[in-house]
DNA sequence: AAAATTTCCGTGAACGTGCACGGAATCCGA
DNA sequence: TCGGATTCCGTGCACGTTCACGGAAATTTT
């Protein structure tokens, strides 16, 4: 009840006897300072439990600091437009605390053009990144420099089992392989599975969908033992020859009535399912892309499991703004984010 | 790229000839200040897009203001115990903002209780209120006299269908009813359900129960007309009672496999499901009480309905204190929030 | 021991806004 | 036209930091 002021700097000048430029200085460690003051001040900040105002400290910087991102392209319709959606909000958020969000992109399927961001991001002389890894190599040596520089960085999307990190926004990648089967199957021991794959992704070795058809494998092994696991690739770039392949395979195996894929184009079955309508069906994909939402709401795929990449976006870049404004580490490094079911009745409210 | 500085208040002084005192007067229009140099500074804003910087504002404001929290008493294990659970966090997110927030709760049964919180809570005077409402009558008079004081309030959790609140966070009620029915059936026709009420939930008029029944119903009438419903009260004081309400009916209606609890509080259904274990039996229930997500992860429950009530909290006062210090209204005034599925594969990241 | 360094630290001007104080201009009635 | 009331507005300090500048003290050099 009391008006209680906070204790500001000068309160631990004045109990310090010193002034507030050298309390400022060991406050930032920045300068020359003797020994003695420096312990004098640590101890009076202590002692008062002094905490810079934040307003007033952002107020009176000089400089700016910048975070780059650095994250597949966000071509219409991708997993990355989606996960870039409220960028300039967060933007926005972040600019009155002087700091700025710099965006590098890359082709997630050419490991030459993450070099070549990784190159343009480096000279943006971030303060700290967030990178969405793809490739292995690639992103070991990026973050070998960012370590020498004293870089710090944090991961979204997937992450590589490293330590260094500052932080890890991402769902968990094995479990919602296993959620997905538990799903797929209603719990009921099924006889037959299809795995839709895309080409392309056995080029990456770092992205969700490995650890997503371990864990799927693991829960079927466990809970399905008998089922036959199907496996067909198909190539977003032809949708002709996807559509053959699936014809034919079905066309041999009339019985499979279960659907998987395990990236976030399930859509692209739509051709299909939707010429062959058969109620029985059930399909399962990931992520909530417009078009998989349609899908859903019409029926042809039976859930999706979702995620709010935009949010872990969001969190990773405030959990690097919160280091470098109030230079504090996260609370938890690993932070796994819950994974939705969608229905077509609980979509709208996404 | 350019250095670009922000247009200050200074600026616009500068520009109409007056002094950075006026402008100031008209930004809040306060104090008196004649036609012309309202208009000129007006137009001076527009022109040069003015936008106050938020941390200068804060730093020089000498008032704090206060919102106020009304809701329901957050006993231990309680859905309200978990909706205030992330309220310190706000409360330190908003300190820097100079604005305070002071919780008042009462006992959602006594409606007398409710009226000693409002009387309470009017004596703080505070700049905005957030209300989570349970009583139609107490808070319509509630309501009635923030509008003649002109202080804006929000709605959390459930909302009374009239005008003139700012904004509403919560599920979308009659929908989550609805969604529950289509999970609890797998999508097919079944014979018997069974509700299980509280009896006490009947003395409120205005909570969240009332609507998810009412798309409960709707969806049984349209896609499972022949299901017969059933529904028996129990009572939270009296778990022996309870158990033998169950025991009775199901002595008498053993085909019943389906049962469904439309408040938070399905954990009271555990003495009589670990008693009675039936591997093809589904139970549904909402929110996400450590007691319920316990059940789910020990396969009592199949599945929970579940929302981020602390969300809704931290969401509401965040839009309050934006219409407080930046003096704008929330984009959406109903934001009807995602409802989580949850399976014992899924709690874990919640 | 004075000069030249080096180490340490105090001073004061920003940063952009809020607000109290009181001065100047205008108005009004007698 | 004059005094007082009213309306309008300018000045300057305060908020709690950051940071450059340069002075004082301690240390080393000659």
């Amino acid at each position: 009840m009391a008006p209680e002021r906070k204790t500001t700097i000068m309160d631990i000048a004045r109990l310090t006897g010193l002034s507030k430029g050298t309390v400022d200085r060991v406050l930032h460690n920045r300068g020359e300072v003797s020994k003695k003051s420096r312990e004098k001040v640590m101890e009076a900040v202590r002692e008062l439990g002094y905490e810079p105002d934040l307003n007033a400290s952002i107020l009176a910087r000089r400089e700016v600091h910048t975070i780059a991102l650095l994250v597949p392209s966000d071509e219409k319709g991708s997993f990355w437009e989606l996960a870039l959606s409220t960028l300039d909000k967060v933007r926005e958020n972040l600019l009155p605390m002087r700091i700025r969000i710099r965006h590098f992109s890359y082709d997630q399927y050419s490991e030459e053009s993450f070099r070549d961001a990784c190159l343009g991001m480096l000279e943006s002389r971030p303060s700290a990144v967030v990178i969405a890894p793809m490739f292995r190599a690639g992103t070991l040596t990026l973050v070998g420099v960012l370590q020498q520089r004293g870089i710090p960085y944090a991961f979204i999307d997937s992450k590589l089992e490293i330590d260094g990190y500052t932080a890890y926004y991402g769902m968990p990648l094995y479990k919602s392989g296993y959620l997905c089967a538990d799903l797929l199957t209603g719990g009921k021991e099924i006889s037959d599975v299809l795995i839709v794959r895309v080409h392309r992704d056995k080029e990456r070795q770092s992205d969700p969908t490995v650890n997503r058809r371990a864990g799927f494998m693991d829960y079927m092994l466990q809970n399905c033992p008998a089922c036959t696991i199907h496996s067909r690739f198909i190539d977003p770039a032809d949708p002709d020859a996807s559509l053959a392949t699936l014809e034919a395979f079905f066309g041999e195996h009339p019985q499979v009535r279960h659907i998987v894929m395990f990236n976030s184009r399930v859509h692209l079955l739509l051709p299909y399912l939707r010429s062959h309508p058969d109620r029985e069906r059930r399909v399962i994909g990931f992520d909530n892309l417009e078009a998989n939402l349609q899908a859903l709401r019409h029926g042809y795929i039976t859930m999706l499991i979702g995620q709010h990449p935009d949010e872990q976006v969001g969190l990773a870049i405030q959990a690097m703004a919160d280091l470098i404004v109030f230079g504090r580490q996260p609370v938890r490094r690993d932070n796994f984010m819950h994974m939705d079911i969608l229905t077509k009745y609980n979509i709208e409210d996404y």
